[in-house]
DNA sequence: ATGCAATGTCGTATATTTGCGACATACTTC
DNA sequence: GAAGTATGTCGCAAATATACGACATTGCAT
């Protein structure tokens, strides 16, 4: 296994960068997006607003489904998918902490020149 | 180009995952918590802190230079890094809107079921 | 100038992601 | 039950990401 030596890092770490990995798309970023705009949970009408095929975005889903992020109810025929609020708001706080332990520290000078 | 139909989505979505891919990585959110905690701006301390070969780390900190996140002053024959809190401050603001507009809007039921 | 140390780049191997067509499944309707 | 629709899974091809050794470059010291 040359690749993903995830296991060195802080559990804190790995989350994190999980959690930014299933915003690495913009696809997965407009679902998000689409699911907090419409009311209604919508189910297969996504593939249709996005500019891929039915497949992909089914499987950008599954995506977001695994992380828990989003949530699928099957509803006879259809899926509807609805926002995990609770741990979006979890996980935007722990990007809240992680941008302010970013930003709070001395970090560059004034015209960002290093201050070492 | 199979890959990366990035073009047909909005920039907002398209800056969004960028960022999100720069952290979508543990090694790259530890750089970042690591300059964040040093107040000297270290060079190629940063890979002996880190479980990973210099070049690997180098590669990492190339990526997050490639999007302006940090910046690298040569110092002689070190290189010194430091965030650039002025777009760290910017990003979680984008973050933040992201997730409030994520959580605030009608999603799952009381029980996380969908409410369609 | 020579030697050494610190960095970055290049090339390469491997793992993962992305995208999609083909197929299987499940449910509704007639 | 037959037909049609909505979804998900599987398998494949191409693009990227990850990791690292070998090499080139640059600056410091002798």
């Amino acid at each position: 296994m040359t690749y993903a030596k995830t296991a060195a890092f802080t559990e804190e770490q790995q989350h994190l960068s999980r959690v930014a990995k299933a915003l690495a798309h913009p696809a997965r970023v407009a679902i998000i997006q689409l699911l907090a705009s419409k009311q209604t949970c919508i189910s297969g009408d996504i593939a249709a607003e996005l500019p891929l095929s039915r497949t992909t975005v089914s499987q950008h889903l599954q995506e977001l489904k695994a992380l828990d992020l989003i949530r699928g109810e099957i509803d006879g025929l259809t899926v509807c998918y609805c926002l995990n609020t609770e741990l979006l708001q979890r996980v935007h706080q722990q990007f809240t902490a992680f941008f302010l332990e970013a930003t709070s520290g001395a970090a560059c000078g004034p015209d960002d020149a290093c201050a070492c």
